[in-house]
DNA sequence: CCACGGATGAAACTTACTTTCATGAGGCGT
DNA sequence: ACGCCTCATGAAAGTAAGTTTCATCCGTGG
């Protein structure tokens, strides 16, 4: 026998609450105390147990029960649950983060970590959005197959270049990096076809790295250029441009953002070039991890 | 009677899962079980009942209530509602993009790129959700006030490390990043009240740096960990913890994530720091970066 | 080898949820 | 007005879910 309507909210794309507001009127008065109270606070209703809340509407629990069902719910566990996800989905927009500016002045830190977080972010999606896979397919061709690659880079782009030159290390490929100019030059002069040179600057017009990139260009290796700007003066200097799409304008921020675009970049780069030789990069990878592990504590789980 | 620990999620505001994946080493083999069944599926997790998620953990329901508290949560039904929430608000992929795993093998290098992108952004994101500002308003306080700042890192987390160092060095804090253990725990015995030691390690249990963080403290300073995994060995030698949520599982991947999210963390301080004493900071930063301009080329407009 | 401490599941127990059922208040035809 | 029906409602019984307790097991370190 057919009980109560139980109107199909199976499917109520409009939202749980908006659903129930709606039939609200057509609900028995004891009901209609418990969906006002539903209403009114979603979030904490999902918080209450059913003795609770059928206490606040000042009514039973098989009232409550029978509201669930009128609703559509099976029974009030479910809606418990639809209840939470419903209000959390609505606290969600009020999303003040400045965009792409810079910190204002009076900035709490929480506004400062979710400034500086969204722009980060969208660095780094946005950089993966315009890399051309053509040209990071080249480039991991070529340093695959290279004898020898440099990786050059100074100041912040520095720390870049250093984590790639150690990356592609720990995979078994030769790879090196100079904090200093001499020094890579020297290197650079060394370099021949076969080998390849990375240059990684985020203005693109870091002399001391586009003058090395020139040179191992000069001496037949394949040089790629890294850098923000893709008509910057270090795209004349190399065989292959990536380009980063960090927003970066003010000097003030420092070089936050394009650091991380760069170093997805490179993590592309690094994880191409391991998969064109997944055997011998992973026992590479399994053996530099080993060798560490003489210098961790609690190696299983942590703590008590 | 302190039963376990209970790290507080009361707050964590950015994310339950976040919160539950960096926990997780630190449960026991059959909680990891349970968390693993509700970071991989949140929002099935919530319509699941506690026996029946117990079964599906091939464990009981004793074992789920204590990872229910293991999380901070007071029982299994809190639980369920959170994850409710947690779910509704992560509306987002309708891709299908390889979420946390591992780069599939015959991956070509457009998926490689959609692939790292997403989790890098992720991982920075969802640090900075889970930052928490009150202790990094006491992070920032520490390091502005310091009379002396050593930061320590070894491998990939010293490129971090140094990545600080540098920063807070070019808005005129006085700071030190030691590449090599012995220095570093020479600067650390001369570090006293007043000084600050951070310590980055991603797993926390890097001996050298725990080491050399517990030094620190020992002669007074003000000690800060920065580590993925609230509950390791490090964060038992820092006077504050700074946590980073990259869902980085697999070794093979190297450290890719992590970095980005500690990054992000040091950016936030740094930015919280320099704001702390704006005028200086800015005069410092127009000054460093004038101090390199002659080794730029083609100042103004790029190119023709 | 034993003592210890933590991890674990079975079972007892408590609480929450659901069903059943009796009551009583209206509505309505006679 | 009376009886009869319908429906809303809560008390109480019943069932399922969640929680606690406790004995056991296992690995660790003395």
């Amino acid at each position: 026998m057919a009980k109560s309507p139980k109107i199909s909210a199976s499917h109520e794309p409009g939202g749980l609450i908006v659903h129930i507001s709606g039939l609200l009127p057509s609900l028995s008065p004891a009901e209609q105390r418990v969906a006002r109270l539903v209403v009114a606070d979603p979030a904490d209703a999902a918080r209450r147990t059913i003795t609770d809340l059928a206490t606040a509407a000042e009514t039973s629990e098989a009232t409550v029960i029978r509201f669930c069902r009128s609703v559509g719910m099976d029974g009030y566990p479910q809606l418990r649950i639809r209840l939470a996800a419903e209000a959390a989905r609505r606290i969600e927009p009020p999303d003040a983060r400045v965009v792409g500016g810079d910190i204002p002045p009076g900035a709490d830190l929480a506004q400062i970590i979710a400034t500086i977080a969204f722009n980060d972010a969208r660095a780094v999606e946005e950089t993966a959005e315009q890399l051309d896979p053509a040209v990071c397919e080249q480039v991991v061709e070529a340093i695959g197959a290279a004898g020898r690659i440099d990786v050059y880079g100074a100041g912040a782009s520095g720390f870049v270049a250093s984590d790639f030159q150690q990356k592609l290390h720990r995979i078994g490929r030769t790879a090196f990096y100079f904090p200093d100019v001499h020094t890579a030059l020297t290197s650079a002069a060394l370099l021949g076809r076969g080998d390849v040179a990375v240059g990684i600057s985020h203005t693109g017009t870091t002399s001391d790295v586009i003058e090395v990139l020139e040179q191992a260009r000069a001496r037949g290796a394949t040089t790629v250029a890294l850098t923000n700007f893709p008509r910057s003066p270090i795209t004349e200097v190399a065989d292959h441009v990536l380009t980063t799409a960090a927003r970066e304008t003010t000097y003030r921020s420092g070089a936050m953002a394009s650091r991380l675009a760069q170093l997805t970049v490179v993590d592309c780069l690094f994880v191409g070039v391991a998969a064109r030789n997944r055997a011998k990069a992973r026992k590479a990878l399994e053996a530099t991890a080993e060798a560490v592990q003489s210098h961790r504590v609690g190696a299983g789980r942590r703590r008590a």
